[in-house]
DNA sequence: TAGATTGTTAATCGATTAACAATC
DNA sequence: TAGATTGTTAATCGATTAACAATC
């Protein structure tokens, strides 16, 4: 049942098509080329063509693409076109942000579960969900259809946590501890590792190599 | 004064480089073949020898690589060898919990200033930095040597808030908000832009994507 | 010295860009 | 129909991998 391998490339880029489709949307659009889209984004209108005809010719010619039709096709191609079930497990200060960002839950990404060992912590509610004790995690689990399980707890903490809610079923993890848990859970897990510190080491490279080159 | 510019492939890997080699210092790990170390993180050796020598020759034949020095090496290169003071703008949820991340500052990322147009949050303490208001910027880039930038406010204040930034002087952004901000700044501005939103749709397509392979 | 492993060149692979025929 | 712009094939470019001589 496979199709034709996507590269991640590819889909990487996805999400910022969809971005900027929405903000022509919201401009009111109606239809846009792939060179005049080519100029907003800053990348070829070649590699926007190859890009989108991975999953279909959504254009036409003499045309160029219907800004509201490709915004949806691309939502449908991104899994945006359902509900995804999340819970957060860590709710420190970056739990609670990701739990309080109201623009998830508008792209379908709804919190319905808040987990940490902290008892402090136990009952305090964020945006309604009162946050609940980690060993309450196996019966939600079993409870609640549970799509995705955000990881923002402690590094060491991390990869235990993840076998565990693996083996109770959870199919996807957005990883915000910094080690690489793809590399420790079956490979049919999904895996979306951030890495906020590398992000920032990257800009501290940029910045030091910058001033380098200016003397 | 240019080098050979290294690719921005290579640059995305150097912060994993670092901390796995900061892991196998941590384990009181010595020395590592390339061998070794692509075994444990899933590269290939090729491709790590190739990475550092962009940089310089860092091994030894028939030894390997001293991890202590490769380690030091690397962060050097990644210019975490000196303190780069950061503000923080949009002292909401996101801000706080990256002001609050204390693995920033031992890596030499420290938040000397918490800014918000928020009246409530005037004076608020976070691990001791009492947030200011956004019209206090532009005294406080005077009398502060500020490196990084960070922005965890709306999508429609970032632009206006960057350009203003970029008046007094600062160099470096690091751009939360949902917006490619590099598109409307000077070149020579470094932004590293994270796009949380669009890390959790790829995230979102992969799950999709498994699903339908699965029937 | 023999063995190990780097640094580096050459070969391969994949991704991006260019070009253009198809077609709206 | 003529003009515009896609979809797609072919050419180019860059990044990854393989191979091996240099050398510790």
């Amino acid at each position: 049942m496979e199709g034709k391998e996507i590269s991640r490339a590819v889909i990487k880029r996805l999400p910022r098509y969809y971005r900027y489709l929405g903000e022509l949307l919201e401009d009111g659009v109606e239809r846009i080329s792939s060179n005049e889209l080519s100029e907003k984004m800053q990348v070829t209108a070649s590699q926007i063509r190859q890009d989108l005809n991975n999953f279909g010719g959504f254009g036409q010619q003499g045309y160029g693409y219907n800004v509201q039709f490709l915004y949806t096709e691309i939502a449908t191609i991104l899994g945006l076109d359902r509900v995804h079930n999340m819970i957060i497990i860590g709710a420190g200060n970056l739990g609670q942000a990701l739990a309080n960002y109201v623009q998830f839950e508008k792209r379908g990404f709804k919190v319905i579960g808040l987990f940490d060992v902290n008892p402090v912590l136990q009952g305090v509610s964020v945006r309604g969900i009162s946050i609940k004790m980690v060993d309450e995690l196996p019966t939600f689990l079993k409870d609640n259809e549970v799509h995705i399980a955000t990881l923002t707890l402690p590094k060491n903490k991390a990869p235990e946590m993840a076998e565990k809610l693996v083996q109770c079923g959870v199919k996807a993890i957005w990883n915000f501890a910094h080690t690489d848990l793809n590399l420790s859970l079956p490979e049919d897990v999904i895996v979306e590792n951030v890495h906020l510190s590398e992000s920032l080491m990257r800009l501290s490279y940029n910045l030091s190599n910058y001033e380098k080159e200016h003397k």
